[in-house]
DNA sequence: GTCCAGGGTTCATTTTTCCGAAACACCGCG
DNA sequence: CGCGGTGTTTCGGAAAAATGAACCCTGGAC
């Protein structure tokens, strides 16, 4: 919970470590533009009443969702659920960028400048990270899909209904 | 956009239909619980921008959970309800034409020169990519009908039973 | 210094996907 | 019946991506 537009700078922060935020926006400010689920915001003042209930609101969201929101822990380890995988540099750069757009089309470059920020080694040296990043993946219930010619796609480990491959005789 | 309390029944509609909902929430009435990230609430009399901030935002935040209208994603995906396929090139531009009118009737012709601008391939390339495109769409529940000798139209499959065509004049 | 282990990178090959063409099966209408 | 407009299948070439294995670093142990 924090005061805006003063507190603009804890705001970015709590973004970026994906933590819900409750903004009192103080004075005629514009109302804030949410980037996720996990922002709310409130003129001051304010009733008490309401004010706790869009914290309660929001806390709940928030549950829902870092429960289906996979995060990267500072040191490098990927949790995600109950789970979690140790990852080597060069693929916890690769999945900053796949978390930052998680859900949404990650381009090929992208990427590769994710992982690579000084200059780009082989073509082909992306494919292999992939590769091994997906059969990491796996353990934590989280699947990169391609879209060719486009890119790459962070999602949740489908369990359910696609990939239904047709069998001929 | 509805009015709380008293169109209780309608949110209870729209929350079934996993649609957006904004509540205008009159006198002193206690904020509503909101269930899920679709819900957002004002008290009124608010002003026209707040109003505005938070239909906009809730906009954003459906946009991100379910979209109800078919879109393409600039990344070639087409998105609908919670699910998503990838196209290819082609594809995406004789989709993107239909989806320019959709429930509406996109003739052959203005089909095919939207999947290829400059100059058409074959005679039935464009049948063979419908067929194609059709199968990728069962995947999310839309359906590419004929209408024959004048064109094509995109509209949700029913899979139920309901035929209600005819209507129109 | 040498050796070793572990990542990181590149190469070569296989697999998947895209897309146009041709051939054929259909279906309703005059 | 024949015909035009469609639907469907199959084929081949090209391009993108996946994959496996070899190779090359670098940093620590000895």
């Amino acid at each position: 919970m924090l005061r805006w537009p003063v507190e603009s700078a804890r705001r970015a922060a709590l973004v970026a470590a994906q933590a819900p935020r409750l903004l009192l926006v103080e004075g005629g400010s514009p109302a804030p533009q949410a980037e996720d689920c996990l922002e709310d915001w409130l003129r001051v003042p304010a009733s008490e009443e309401d004010l706790r209930a869009r914290a309660e609101a929001l806390a709940l969201r928030a549950k829902a969702h870092v429960s289906t929101v996979p995060m990267l822990d500072p040191d490098g380890l990927l949790r995600f659920g109950n789970r979690w995988v140790p990852l080597p540099p060069v693929e916890v750069r690769l999945m900053g960028a796949l978390l930052e757009r998680f859900g949404t089309v990650v381009h090929r470059e992208a990427l590769a400048r994710a992982g690579w920020p000084d200059g780009a080694p082989g073509r082909n040296a992306l494919d292999v990270h992939v590769l091994r990043l997906r059969r990491r993946l796996d353990t934590v219930d989280l699947a990169i899909r391609t879209i060719r010619s486009r890119g790459y796609l962070l999602e949740r480990a489908c369990t359910g209904v696609r990939q239904v491959q047709a069998q001929e005789a």
